[in-house]
Order: C-alpha cells, then sequence, then structure tokens
DNA sequence: GCACTATATGCAAACTAGTTGCGTTTGTCA
DNA sequence: TGACAAACGCAACTAGTTTGCATATAGTGC
C-alpha cells in the first residue's frame, strides 16, 4: 500500500484527500502490524495532527468500503484494521506483550484449502474466506 | 464436560454450587455452540431461572478461571464462550446467519503444528495456541 | 433444624468501543 | 474566488462488559 497511489486512486474516483484522510493512508501504509481506532487516534495525536473519533471510525469504514483496508480478527472484543494490499497472511499474537507479528503462510495454505473443500462437502457449507492466529510469546517475554 | 462430575469437582474444591452455577454448567455441557454472555442469559430465563446479567459475566469469569469453558475469537465485538472439555478443533462462521458449527481438524493439525515449530525458529515465537476459522455461507444461506 | 459466615447474587452506576444525527468546515472544481 | 457536496466535530446514544456495595444463600458445625 504506496500512500502516493493510493490518494491518486481515490481522487479519480471523485473523493477528496482531506488532511486526516491522508494521515490515516500514511499511517497503514507505513506498517503491517494490524491497528485499532484507538491506535489509529493516538498516532494522529502524537504526529500533532488531533483528529475526532467520529473522524477516524468513519474512515475506517471508508477504507474498508474501497478495499484499501480490511478487518483482522484478533484479541476479543476490538477491531483491528491493517492494509489490503498485503499478501494474504496469518498471526502470531504475544500473549503477555499484545505485539502483533504477520507470518507468511505459504506452506500451510494448501492444507487449509484441502479441509475447506472438505468441509464444504460434509456441512454444505461454501466457505469464502479463513483466519489462522497463533498465540504464544515472543522472543521477548518468554 | 458432563455436568454431574464438574459440580462434583467444583464442591471438592471448596466452591458452592448455586442454581445459576449448575444451570450455567448444564447449559455448557448439552451443546458445542460457542455461546455469548447474552445467549447464556437469554437461556436462563427461557429455562425460568432469569438471572442478573453481572451474575452471568462472573459465572462465566469464574467457569473461564476454573478451565471449564474457554474463549473462542469469532466474531468481532462479542467474546463466545464454550466448553473446554471439547477436543481441540475449529469453527465454521456462516456470514449471513452468524450460526456456528465445529469442524473436526484432525487433517489440518499436522500442517499447522509443522508452520508453528518453522515459525518459532523465524520471529523467536514460542507457540502455545492457535485459532482457525472458516467464515461463507452454510446450507440454508447459500 | 438453626445459626453462622464466606461465597454468590442483584442493583445501580460507570466504563469502553463503536454509532448516529446534525450543524459546521473545507477540499475541489468551475 | 465562490458554490456545494464531502468530510468533520460535537454531543448524545447504544451494546457489551465491569465495579462497588449491600443483600441473599449454600454449606458447615452445632
Amino acid at each position: 500500500m504506496n500512500a502516493q497511489s493510493v490518494t491518486t486512486h481515490l481522487r479519480t474516483l471523485g473523493h477528496r484527500i482531506s488532511r486526516a484522510r491522508e494521515a490515516i493512508i500514511e499511517i497503514f501504509s507505513s506498517t503491517t502490524k494490524p491497528l485499532t481506532a484507538i491506535d489509529v487516534l493516538l498516532t494522529l495525536e502524537k504526529v500533532g495532527l488531533p483528529v475526532n473519533k467520529t473522524t477516524v471510525y468513519r474512515e475506517l469504514e471508508f477504507l474498508l468500503a474501497q478495499h484499501l483496508l480490511q478487518e483482522v480478527q484478533i484479541e476479543s472484543g476490538i477491531i483491528h484494521y491493517e492494509s489490503a494490499a498485503q499478501d494474504h497472511h496469518h498471526h502470531l499474537i504475544c500473549q503477555t506483550c499484545k505485539q502483533i507479528v504477520a507470518v507468511d503462510p505459504k506452506e500451510i495454505e494448501q492444507g487449509i484449502d484441502k479441509l475447506a473443500r472438505r468441509v464444504r462437502i460434509n456441512e454444505g457449507f461454501t466457505i469464502s474466506d479463513h483466519s489462522l492466529e497463533f498465540y504464544g510469546h515472543c522472543a521477548h517475554c518468554q
């Protein structure tokens, strides 16, 4: 997710590029970590661009609708977002410091797809997506 | 999770078996579906044993601490609980009607363990658990 | 069966994440 | 530079969950 190309893309679709929107796009293009609305709010404050929480929630919803962000199902109770431009991947979540790291799942993906096919047959489900998270402790917190 | 043996176990640990506690244990031992606090509250009402929501939340916390229930990471925003006595498994979530079905993952588990080992080496993470959910549409909602 | 006491419960209020309505500001284009 | 719709801020609201405190009750000993 390149901030420059994203803003150009949005502009061609007729959307405005406000300072808040630009900053939020910049935040997500400079990290692969899943962020919450609160994370974004605090980051904007730190950067000297304080914004109302309503604006943050609406902007995340907007970027989601534009398929520039995607929701991540992680820790219960709080919605996390990450750039949608990343390759499909999974997460590694430290149960102590709560840091989240992306994992490239190439080798396992095939196995998941195989299971998904079998499940579809057995249960009558059509599977369109999946999420896989690993919980444990990072090098620091062991 | 056998309701009878659970209550006996709790009694030997010095915990009381109130009617609410007994009913909640009974609910979880008679289903494999992950339930929310609200689900439990409504079920208790239906059964003719209305209980305050605070009690439900405290009871779920208690059973979690006793390792008789476990949290399930599913749809964002609401905590789901299920019996901890079930074999390790994953979930199938219908994006339309929100119903949740358990999936026995035998064949895929090996692949996940393999990935987990590699990840541990690469990132310095120690992995103690994982969650895998499939999203799609059930036979009814297709 | 009765009294005692700590555990479990109910109620009300608070808290957190997220949402909505509405009036105001501002980015973009002519 | 002015017009106007998109984006914004504010305040109030909702849902899920938590907390403090006073009350009820399960389990123990008499």
